[in-house]
DNA sequence: GGAGCGCTGGAAAGCGCTTTCCCGCCACGC
DNA sequence: GCGTGGCGGGAAAGCGCTTTCCAGCGCTCC
């Protein structure tokens, strides 16, 4: 068992040259090796199957082929997508992806960054939404930057005034012409399921959504505050309904919270949308195929991945980018015309 | 920019002690150290803000802290189910989780296998569904087998004859009781929307699907193949209502497939169930809330991936270990009498 | 009282790789 | 003919850590 791993040393030996030519052939580096002495070393480590050590080459050029990914939940649909944008670019670069789960739990983001420190990883994406806990964002900030000064890079998916690069979906705008289109469909009086007050994700949708009904004129919602999970969804909608507010149309800030909304409506017997509009926010491609469809407001979750882990790999200036991305209303069969 | 990093070495003579010694202390090997010595190192770490190299570590150690996951598509709610339950015993055990995926190309399966190799991963957990052709199933197994020689465990989730733990679903138990319950409603014809012919998962399903048809002395159903994706389900529904055959029960092989058909069958004004019944397998926890509720067999997904990453992290004996997790038939809306 | 033992601390030899530095060789220009 | 410079090859010095081995100390036990 357990058979001692190839080492360099032996492929060099078995091939005839030294350690530093069967190096210098097996990773191109800059310096040339004759056809001959190259064939021969190519020719024995495929024979003795060797496969490099990357804890050695990683402690060698102090650098790693690990790219860190920092997600709430990767059950969650809306992480999901973005990790596989993220992993696509990375895999397609040559990194390995390492998933970190926070459970929503701030100081898990902290130990997570801690780990990939240790592992010297090259890059981080956070994908987590902030939250405003001013602590939790400092001891957070001061483990970015000790991940920055040993030379990685890191890039936030969402809002995020950390000094680093940053996807910024658009939050605000989206849920400001979400109201709008709503306001539009003749609805006077809303509601929004707003998830955790200190989220900043969620605050934004909210914001952006209140200054859309403001832009319409219409009177600012109800806000009904709750987890920002499927089931927060689910409680926050049978508050709503316990209420007995007058609103004829729900606004949740994430399809998922839709989605839990939608279950407890039915469940109390209101009709989607007949007598309750309601609208998501994400455009989540799993869920696009329930009844009645989903009105949201899109976005590229996959493509941001994908841009966060670009961002992230290219090493670029020392200024921080950004990279707004927009969100697009679409409005189908759960919202109605009132 | 870049500063060097702090290095146990720094450490140490900070600390007035030997590199041994301060090794020893933020370690926790089986050697003790006076109070008063381990204090002054932990102290002078803390304020140094000393984190260990990882690859050092491994290197030295000769074993890393990395566990491999492969999955076909992260995006695809059933693996993103069992990654949940993989990175959640994982990361209790203080091990990072590499996530590779595969897009369902056998030969990136291969790869990742050598990537994970070459980081010494000390474990792997195989997610993917396993595939009949045989090439591709060599070239894994050797694989495997290079994996394991260098001391690292592998597990697979699904039916999988490579010599490896595995964790089994109860694929074929779950179809033929599904079959029965869905005999039981009063289905005379049915129709299986089967998935790749070549993927084993399908293939298990359909074949207990077909046996549980044969003891409630129903007719074979109509079998058609297709991707096995929601894409795939509804071409495959589209095909089946296209051909005009008189089923009134559609089997698709997963959840997701059941989706995609069920849009399908929603465009071209077939009701569900009150035309056709419809039912998957999985019961992905995030399709739970669509209408109608779909008829499933619902499969411990996150659990099996703890287990599976029980498994491979408890070094255990020699013999491969399998345990086996039951499917349990989930009657809902999808399904109605006939 | 000395041999033997258990215990703590330090020196140093690796772990498998990269990369610098040096050496010998050849082609070239004066 | 000799200095120069470029080029391919190898020796060896690390990279940051773990762990073996040894030294020294204070005991206990004949």
């Amino acid at each position: 068992m357990s058979a001692r791993q190839v080492t360099l040393a032996e492929v060099a030996k078995q091939a005839g040259v030294s350690l530093a030519t069967a190096s210098r052939v097996l990773n191109g580096s800059t310096r040339q090796v004759s056809e001959e002495l190259s064939d021969r070393v190519l020719r024995t480590a495929e024979q003795l199957g060797y496969v490099p050590n990357a804890s050695a080459q990683a402690l060698a050029r102090n650098s790693s082929s690990l790219v860190g990914l920092v997600v709430h939940d990767i059950t969650d649909p809306y992480f999901s997508c973005i990790a596989a944008g993220v992993t696509r670019v990375a895999e397609e670069a040559g990194l390995s992806v390492v998933l970190g789960t926070t459970g929503r739990r701030p100081e898990r983001e902290v130990e997570l960054l801690s780990t990939l420190r240790a592992h010297r990883a090259r890059a981080v994406v956070l994908a987590g939404s902030r939250t405003t806990d001013r602590s939790a964002q400092s001891r957070l900030a001061a483990e970015i930057d000790a991940f920055t000064e040993l030379g990685g890079r890191v890039a936030c998916v969402s809002q995020a005034k950390l000094g680093t690069d940053t996807v910024v979906p658009g939050n605000r705008a989206g849920g400001r012409a979400l109201a709008r289109s709503l306001a539009e469909l003749g609805h006077k009086k809303f509601a929004v399921l707003g998830g955790p007050s200190d989220l900043v994700v969620a605050r934004d949708r909210l914001a952006g959504f209140k200054a859309g009904l403001a832009d319409a004129g219409i009177a600012p919602p109800v806000v009904i505050n709750g987890a920002f999970t499927r089931d927060g969804g689910y409680e926050a909608a049978l508050e709503l309904l316990a209420s007995k507010s007058r609103a004829t149309c729900v606004f949740a800030v994430t399809d998922v919270m839709a989605m839990g909304a939608m279950a407890a409506l039915r469940e109390r017997g209101v009709r989607v949308p007949e007598d309750m509009s309601i609208a998501g926010f994400d455009d989540i491609p799993t869920l696009r195929d329930t009844v009645p469809a989903l009105s949201t407001v899109r976005l590229p979750l996959e493509e941001m991945g994908e841009i966060a882990a670009g961002l992230v790999l290219d090493a670029g200036g020392d200024e921080p980018r950004t990279v707004r991305v927009a969100g697009e209303v679409v409005l189908r069969a759960s919202t109605a015309h009132n």
